[in-house]
DNA sequence: ATGGTCGGTGGCCGA
């Protein structure tokens, strides 16, 4: 079984790639973020059309998370316990999925970009990511073998070598200590990058910039992750990050992050480009 | 080629 995350930067924008996409990458369960739609605009034909079951949960134009499966999808929800909302009043986003999928505790999640430091979206970042945390410590304490996967666009580059060049993102965000911190926090509860092993770096990324010409310079940053529960970990054999998506006319700023469980299926297609 | 990022929206905001 091979299981992915992608923000897609819209869905419907991107409908025609995702099709292409899953019919090469051939994965039972792919987590998406950024499908920028509400449930009613959202493109489910793109997904059923080719044996996917799919999820969504879109609010409005933002956010927007969803989990499609061709191995099962049940004991679907909206938003994990105690996720936060933004605004003042607190408003729930689109920001996480959750399905059950051959056993395995799926969930999409998209986690807010914090857009400056200090900014009010910074700090609700950062309480977001601890309210994963809490749930997630809660899931593994109820039962130690849960096999459970958090996957999808953490907005964090948890090491230096996740961006270009450190000395550009002085004072940005995805980079600060409290933000790694929490996303370490996360990994310290029991969930684990299984992807990193497979697909070392320096110069792996999962994002490039639209701006700039970022893709062909590869100034990327690595921000999308699959982090497995003890259990699933033990099962990860294999990882690619999918640069070629990235490439093209109509790609999204992101590629697909692919992991492949138990031996053999483990091979997770596509292979990175050869550099 | 006189630009320089996209997407969704509605005449800007978010990433």
């Amino acid at each position: 079984m091979r299981i992915a995350t992608w923000n897609v930067n819209s869905a419907r924008a991107r409908a025609d790639r995702i099709g292409a996409w899953l019919d090469r990458s051939d994965v039972d369960v792919l987590a998406i973020q950024e499908t920028k739609a509400r449930d009613d605009q959202f493109p489910a034909a793109v997904f059923t059309d080719r044996g996917y079951e799919v999820a969504h949960h879109g609010l409005s134009q933002w956010n927007g998370v969803a989990i499609a499966s061709r191995v099962g999808i049940d004991d679907v929800r909206i938003g994990f316990p105690g996720q936060p909302g933004y605004g003042d009043p607190e408003e729930a986003e689109a920001r996480a999925i959750g399905a059950t999928c051959a056993g395995v505790r799926v969930w999409s999640l998209y986690v807010p970009n914090g857009r400056e430091v200090g900014h009010p979206h910074y700090d609700y970042k950062l309480r977001w990511l601890e309210a994963l945390r809490e749930a997630g410590s809660a899931e593994l304490a109820a039962d130690p073998r849960a096999q459970i996967a958090y996957m999808g666009d953490f907005n964090i580059a948890p090491r230096d070598e996740d961006v270009w060049d450190m000395a550009e993102f002085e004072g940005s965000t995805h980079v600060t200590a409290p933000e790694r911190a929490a996303f370490e926090k996360l990994v310290g509860a029991g969930f684990e990058d299984v992807a990193r092993p497979h697909t070392p770096g320096p110069g792996v990324y999962t994002y490039w910039d639209y701006k700039g010409l970022s893709f062909p310079k590869r100034k990327g940053m690595r921000i999308d992750f699959v982090l497995a529960s003890p259990a699933l970990a033990e099962r990860a054999a294999g990882a690619a990050v999918d640069r070629e998506e990235r490439k093209g006319k109509g790609a999204s700023d992101h590629a697909p992050v692919i992991v492949g469980l138990d031996g053999a299926d483990g091979q997770a297609r596509p292979k990175e480009e050869a550099k």
